[in-house]
DNA sequence: GTATCGG
DNA sequence: CCGATACAACGCCAT
DNA sequence: ATGGCG
């Protein structure tokens, strides 16, 4: 058994990630709890030190913790672990512990720690789970703290594990594999095993009873889009919903099932088929392989998704393949394009050479705009939207509904086609050809009074944030390189370009009215003299912002840079990140802050238009 | 930066 | 052949 | 109708 290393503490440790399984695997493993918070990290020697996941300093916001962390008998140590609000139950719950940060009342919240990395100077990382998480669960009981805690690893048998968790209203559980040691990556050795799963389904027909609806049968579409039976769905639903959709279903009925595979039903069992159109949520315990679900419960209507694009959503996503890099000639590439750093064009093109595995995915299939600049961005600069006249090799046109030809650059080779025909910066639209007419998108640009000071953009972008998960939209965010921030809200495509951008005026008015003394939500200089103009008007048909990671024409280079919400705080600048010190970010980034952005489905709902006031 | 035109 | 020259957007909003 | 804006 390996032995604990003497080692100086690290500054910083990123933290192992687990995978997701679907059932218990073979082995000998230990299980825990799947606490539904925030994963943190904390460092206690002459200071305690809290750390997100992906190694921000969240200290400062949570004065409590370390405070009790601090009172810790131990000379130094590295806890890995996980933040959390109980409720009245003593169950997790996730959505207040969001307003927890965002109120900074944070002094209800519970440490739980699972794991111990470092100890008075020795590296544990290298012996077994198992004699890390007692070194840990003996130091945490023997403080006996009011809200630091230890994990306990789960007493079940393996084999009745699920069954028990789901009994206890748990949402899943993390295993650890036995006797594994600790690395900072995603190895197999942390799985999580999710008891529920919730997803859409197609709503294909139901049974009748005497209630009028017994159960709802639901299908998926499948890889060769033809609709199949995915089951039945017999509970959660309530008298009030009952009675609203049963003259629904009523009108959609038909004759035959809508289905490729018909199941059949036992005798006695009255069945409608409905014309697929409704979509349900529903949670369920997991698909059989022959594609039914388990222990389904019914979640609501989600009718503001079309049927037509719902289809099993994957555990494992696939990765995409590695985008082949055909070269494209540089020319000129020692002249220099901003004189006040002397950066030149080969500088910009390795750049662009390099960040193309970040850029390319978010502007495949986009129509873009060039500011192209060939005399450098001291010359005169132009603006290219279409590809009228001269082809720029690999950047493919295609007809926007004006009829006039837009530029799309899908691979690298027409992004370094770009380069070479002196474009600096990329502007983006806010829709994919898959529907030019329906954004997949829109963005908040908040453009302030260049006397403003930074702080003003950083609490602007955190008040907006919030007024945008209050409506229940996820958010991202990106330095614009210039002043401000773009706050990007993905959309399914749904609303048409004047719904989408009526949406977000409403969003700024009602920010503007709360609070006129930063916001203006009305365009033109003078209407933002010593605030904030969040400039909704990016999101008209045609519009485009300029691109994540793209350069800005403008003296010392700098990039467009998507970050976390929870290194918004500590951001010094939107023009920080520049071509010259971009990859010593970018590399040591544990994980893209935009990872889960195109895997997020939102629309706008009637319901946030109700809370804006508008429609 | 490139394509085309006229000297 | 080579240097000169043309060309590379456009819609929305405030006033 | 015009100019600013991105
Ligand atoms: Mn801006
Ligand atoms: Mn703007």
């Amino acid at each position: 058994m390996a032995r604990a290393k003497m080692s100086p503490c690290p500054a910083k440790i990123a933290p192992q990630l687990v995978s997701l399984a679907t059932s218990p695997p073979p082995g000998k493993w230990l299980y825990e709890v799947k606490l539904d918070g925030w994963r943190m990290l904390a460092r206690c020697d002459q200071v305690v030190r809290l750390f997100t996941r992906n190694g921000f300093d969240w200290t400062k916001r949570m004065p409590r913790l370390a405070k009790e962390l601090a009172t810790l008998k131990v000379d130094s140590a590295w806890i890995d672990g996980e933040v959390i609000v109980l409720n009245e139950e003593g169950l997790p719950v996730f959505q207040p512990l969001q307003s927890a940060f965002n109120t900074g009342k944070t002094d209800h919240l519970i440490y739980f720690g699972f794991d111990l990395l470092f100890l008075n100077g020795a590296d544990l990382r290298d012996l077994p789970v198992e004699i890390r998480r007692e070194q840990l669960r003996e130091l945490i009981e023997n403080a006996s703290l009011e809200h630091v805690r230890f994990s306990e690893t789960l007493d079940v048998d393996p084999r009745h594990l699920l069954e028990n968790i789901r009994r206890l209203g748990m949402e899943g559980i993390v295993g650890k594999r036995a006797g594994s040691p600790y690395r900072s990556e995603r190895n197999g050795d942390w799985i999580k095993i999710k008891i529920h799963h919730r997803q859409e389904f197609v709503v294909v027909g139901y049974t009748r009873a005497a209630a009028g609806i017994g159960s709802l049968l639901i299908g998926l579409h499948n890889d060769a889009g033809e609709l199949t039976y995915a089951g039945r769905v017999k509970s959660g639903f309530d008298s009030r919903t009952l009675t609203e959709l049963r003259p629904r279903l009523r009108a959609l009925e038909r004759p035959v099932t809508a289905l490729k595979d018909s199941p059949r039903f036992t005798k006695g069992v009255d069945v409608a088929w409905l014309e697929p159109v409704l979509v349900c949520e529903v949670r369920y315990a997991e698909i059989t392989p022959k594609g039914n679900v388990r222990h389904a419960v019914f979640q609501g209507m989600r009718d503001d998704k079309p049927a037509a694009g719902i289809s099993l959503e994957s555990s494992t996503p696939e990765q995409p393949p590695e985008p082949r890099k055909t070269q494209i000639r540089i020319t000129h590439g020692e002249r220099v394009i901003d004189p006040s750093t002397g950066l030149t064009k080969r500088q910009l093109a390795d750049y662009y050479a390099r960040v193309g595995d970040w850029m390319l995915p978010l502007l495949h299939d986009r129509p873009v705009s060039l500011v192209r600049a060939p005399d450098g961005i001291e010359g005169e600069q132009f603006f290219q939207r279409n590809t009228t006249g001269l082809a720029i090799p690999d950047i493919e046109t295609m007809h926007r509904p004006s009829g006039k030809p837009a530029m799309l650059i899908n691979t690298s080779k027409a992004l370094m086609s770009a380069v070479q025909m002196s474009a600096i910066e990329i502007h983006a639209w806010n829709a994919t050809t898959t529907d030019l007419s329906r954004p997949d998108r829109f963005i908040l640009d908040l453009d302030p009074d260049p006397a403003l000071p930074w702080l003003h953009m950083i609490e602007a972008t955190h008040l907006v944030c919030v007024v945008l998960q209050e409506l229940g939209l996820v958010s991202f965010l990106k330095t614009s390189g210039g002043k401000g921030i773009h706050i990007v809200v993905p959309l399914t495509p749904k609303d048409d370009w004047t719904a989408v951008k009526t949406f977000s005026q409403a969003i700024v008015k009602h920010i503007a009215k709360l609070i006129p003394e930063r916001f203006s939500a009305v365009s033109g200089p003078k209407n933002r003299v010593g605030r904030i103009f969040i400039d909704y008007l990016r999101n008209s048909s045609g519009a485009t912002t300029v691109a994540a990671y793209s350069v800005r024409a403008r003296p010392g280079l700098a990039v467009s840079m998507p970050i976390w919400h929870e290194e918004l705080s500590m951001l010094q600048g939107a023009h920080v990140f520049t071509i010259q010190n971009v990859f010593r970010r970018l590399d040591s980034l544990i994980e893209d802050p935009w990872a889960v952005l195109p895997n997020t489905a939102q629309t706008i709902t009637a319901q946030m238009r109700k809370k804006l006031g508008i429609r």
